[in-house]
DNA sequence: GTAGGGTTAG
């Protein structure tokens, strides 16, 4: 006999169907209250619903919720249920509770529903709510229905524990480890394997690896599963080489490895960049004999490629039977990383199926290679792929977003996340403060800092660093005593930040004094960048003999940076004699370091001396050298516009410069006299004149000037160091045309308000 | 009658 399945027609659910055959009441909360109420009997024999279960029908209908689907095929088996009375029959109703637990497409909302059916509700039914709800990764919902059992007098066996404790979290597990470490103690469960893996994976989620290996060798009895327990602990904790210790631990133990661990032990090679490890690995698998794991063939990849032995990689790529999307991606991140990156761009493109991690190795690979805009573009067509950006992506589009300067797509991405509940983590905060920072709004950077409630020594140093350059020195010192108050160590980075805020304040005490500290206070030996941040400081601030006397006094040799920190001091106090020397260093070091001809060539201008102007010019013809071109960036509408100067391509060149025109005229009105002391050119006046007209962040400004709305401020990022002229017209501009104007330029920024400039013209 | 360890990215 065939059952007839009208419900499938009639969209028979109790929880949420309309025109119901059972029920006609479209109201919620009368259909739960009379589904609890026993179903009318299907007829007046009082041996009915005995008859019922075992029918032949209903029969059919278990057979069926077997092989059921979807919620939506499990709510028509469940309406038939009710109907035929099958559901009073504990089994049965288990069966329906099980699949909304334990299946892909299980609702834990409909499962509760059922729940709350059950009169008495065994541990099993318990578990199977925990366990639901632990795939769901709802720690909170699985740990409130573990306190309710509880309530009402379960006791957990050692089913229970495992599943909660599936579901953990880092901030589950911090929060309630211990205190599920103590029941399974309490209820005499501790010494089960299963339990005992459990809590060693919790205690390494929340960073508590020390706790999981005493755990680990409190055990009488381990077996693989515990081993690549306690291995995968420390690959969570990032302590890779103590996972290759506890691996070689294993084999001394004489415990067979299994797939699981190979998989642990080749990714933490991957991690640790470990070729000559990773490959014996692979020899030892195949010695093995281990059948073909997709799974590991994949990690083998990916050890191949985070190696950069890509010819391996690849190889084993093409061997495999079935790529899959990480073996796909492990390939292309390789690419990406060992600089093939319109290879990697390539491959990426014929990917029968793209994940978010996809998507994200190949906006990564583009930030790698400095390309920005095209990781940009690369999430635009992942957001019309509908595929779902998570934190890691953000993180490598906010980065996209600093480095161009693009506050507005960097805006839209923070709504976005709100909107689409993509939590900002310690790694995405520190990527928006940098954003922030790199864009010129502190403001929005100090707003995210003060909203992070976990703060790593990144946090700290991004927003540090962020003050410092944006011309709040004195904040970025304050936080940084703040910091000195908390747990987290600074690093060599962080005092950069700090050296970099005193330099910019021209606080040579101050910065002297943490030079110091940083040795004393924290044992961090200042590096050659330390002291580069140092003779920046005393150059700046004029004191340009000490300076000199540092770099002679370093304990190492001195690079470009610092000769060159030498050098840009020498041009603002003028100073020709020590140029000279510091830029013969410099030009020893990097004899194609073209910012180093232009610097003493603008220091012979500024001081008239225009045969040594000349020679110099003659240099960079003899020997070839290629100025950097100055290039801005701006960002309209969310696309980011590039100028260089003189630069005729863009689609509104006529507009722009007939702007251009109109502001010079402008800003000469207002008092603005041209600086041409910078010009290399050996040329007229009127020709130098032109040539600082035409610098690429002018046309950028008139740009901003004609495609934005007034009162809303223009930023900009160059990618050398403002002419001197520039800075002086640009402050022109903020108080004619009454606009705030940001300028990112090499070294830190310039916030245009008035007339002035938040570097009080000292850069 | 339910379980344990696993691959890709910041």
């Amino acid at each position: 006999m065939r059952l007839p399945i009208p419900w499938k027609k009639r969209r028979l659910s109790p929880f949420s169907c309309t025109n119901h055959l059972l029920f006609s009441s479209s109201n919620p909360t009368r259909l739960i209250t009379m589904l609890s109420s026993p179903p009318p009997p299907p007829s007046s024999n009082s041996l009915a619903s005995t008859h019922l279960q075992s029918s032949p029908q209903n029969h059919q209908l278990t057979s069926i919720l077997d092989q059921c689907k979807t919620m939506k095929e499990l709510k028509q088996i469940h309406s038939q249920m009710i109907r035929t009375g099958l559901i009073r029959s504990p089994l049965e109703r288990r069966r329906l509770l099980s699949f909304c637990c334990t299946h892909q497409s299980g609702d834990m909302d409909y499962a509760r529903l059922l729940f709350d059916e059950i009169p008495n509700p065994d541990l099993f039914d318990w578990n199977s709510m925990i366990r639901g709800h632990s795939n769901r990764h709802s720690p909170d919902a699985a740990v409130l229905v573990y306190v309710e059992m509880l309530a009402r007098g379960f006791v957990p066996d050692d089913y229970t524990l495992p599943f909660l404790l599936k579901a953990f979290t880092r901030d589950a597990a911090v929060g309630l480890g211990d205190e599920l470490h103590a029941h399974a103690l309490k209820f005499g469960l501790s010494s089960n394997a299963h339990v005992r893996n459990a809590l060693i994976r919790m205690y390494s989620t929340s960073g508590e690896i020390d706790t999981a290996r005493e755990l680990f060798e409190r055990s009488s009895k381990r077996d693989a599963v515990m081993w690549n327990a306690m291995i995968s602990g420390y690959n969570r904790s990032k302590q890779f080489v103590e996972s290759l210790k506890l691996f070689e631990g294993m084999v001394q133990a004489t415990v067979t490895p299994t797939p699981v661990t190979y998989i642990l032990v080749l990714s933490a090679c991957a991690r640790l960049k470990d070729l000559e490890y990773g490959a014996r690995i692979h020899g030892i698998i195949k010695e093995s004999r281990m059948l073909p794991n997709s799974k590991l063939e994949n990690v083998l990849i990916d050890m191949y490629a985070e190696c950069g032995d890509m010819d391996e990689a690849w190889r084993l790529f093409e061997g495999m039977k079935v790529q899959d999307v990480i073996s796909w991606t492990a390939v292309v991140a390789g690419f990406a990383n060992s600089g093939e990156i319109d290879r990697a761009r390539m491959l990426f493109d014929r990917m029968p199926e793209r994940d978010s991690v996809s998507w994200t190795a190949m906006i990564d690979g583009y930030v790698q290679a400095s390309r920005f805009k095209e990781a940009l573009e690369v999430f635009r067509a992942m957001q019309f792929a509908n595929v779902r950006p998570d934190e890691f992506t953000m993180v490598g589009v906010l980065t996209a977003c600093a480095q161009l300067g693009a506050l507005g797509v960097g805006e839209w991405i923070r709504v976005y996340m709100e909107r689409n509940k993509i939590k900002i983590d310690i790694f995405v905060g520190n990527a928006l403060i940098d954003m922030y920072s790199k864009c010129g709004s502190v403001e929005r950077a100090l707003e995210i800092f003060n909203l992070m409630h976990r703060r790593d020594k990144f946090t700290w140093t991004a927003i540090i660093m962020g003050l410092a350059v944006n011309g709040c020195e004195e904040e970025a010192l304050d936080l940084f005593s703040k910091m000195l108050g908390t747990s987290v160590r600074p690093d060599e980075i962080t005092y950069i930040g700090v050296l970099s805020a005193c330099t910019h304040a021209g606080l040579v005490e101050e910065g002297r004094e943490l030079f110091s500290s940083m040795i004393n206070m924290h044992g961090i030996m200042p590096n050659v960048t330390h002291y580069g941040c140092l003779v920046d400081l005393l150059g700046r601030a004029g004191h340009l003999r000490e300076a000199l006397e540092t770099i002679n006094n370093m304990p190492m040799k001195p690079n470009s940076t610092v000769w060159g920190a030498l050098l840009g001091a020498c041009r603002i106090h003028r100073d020709v004699e020590m140029a000279e020397l510091a830029a013969k260093h410099l030009l020893e070091l990097e004899p194609e370091n073209s910012a180093a001809y232009m610097l003493l060539s603008n220091i012979y201008a500024k001081c008239h001396k225009w045969d040594e102007v000349r020679k110099v010019r003659q240099m960079i013809m003899d020997r070839g050298i290629r100025k950097t071109p100055g290039c801005s960036l701006i960002e309209v509408n969310g696309e980011v516009h590039e100028f260089v100067a003189g630069d005729r391509s863009h689609p509104g060149s006529d507009e722009i410069y007939s702007k251009l025109e109109e502001m010079s005229k402008e800003l000469k009105c207002a008092g603005y006299v041209p600086d041409t002391s910078e010009v290399f050119l050996d040329v007229g006046e009127e020709e130098k004149e032109n040539a600082i007209y035409w610098h690429s962040e002018k046309l950028a400004i008139a740009f901003g000037l004609i495609s934005s709305q007034s009162g809303v401020a223009i930023r900009v990022v160059k990618n050398l160091r403002m002419c001197f002229d520039c800075h002086s017209a640009i402050k022109f501009v903020s108080q004619v045309y009454s606009r705030e104007i940001v300028v990112r330029d090499r070294t830190r920024f310039h916030h245009f308000r008035g007339g002035l400039c938040s570097c009080n013209d000292y850069w």
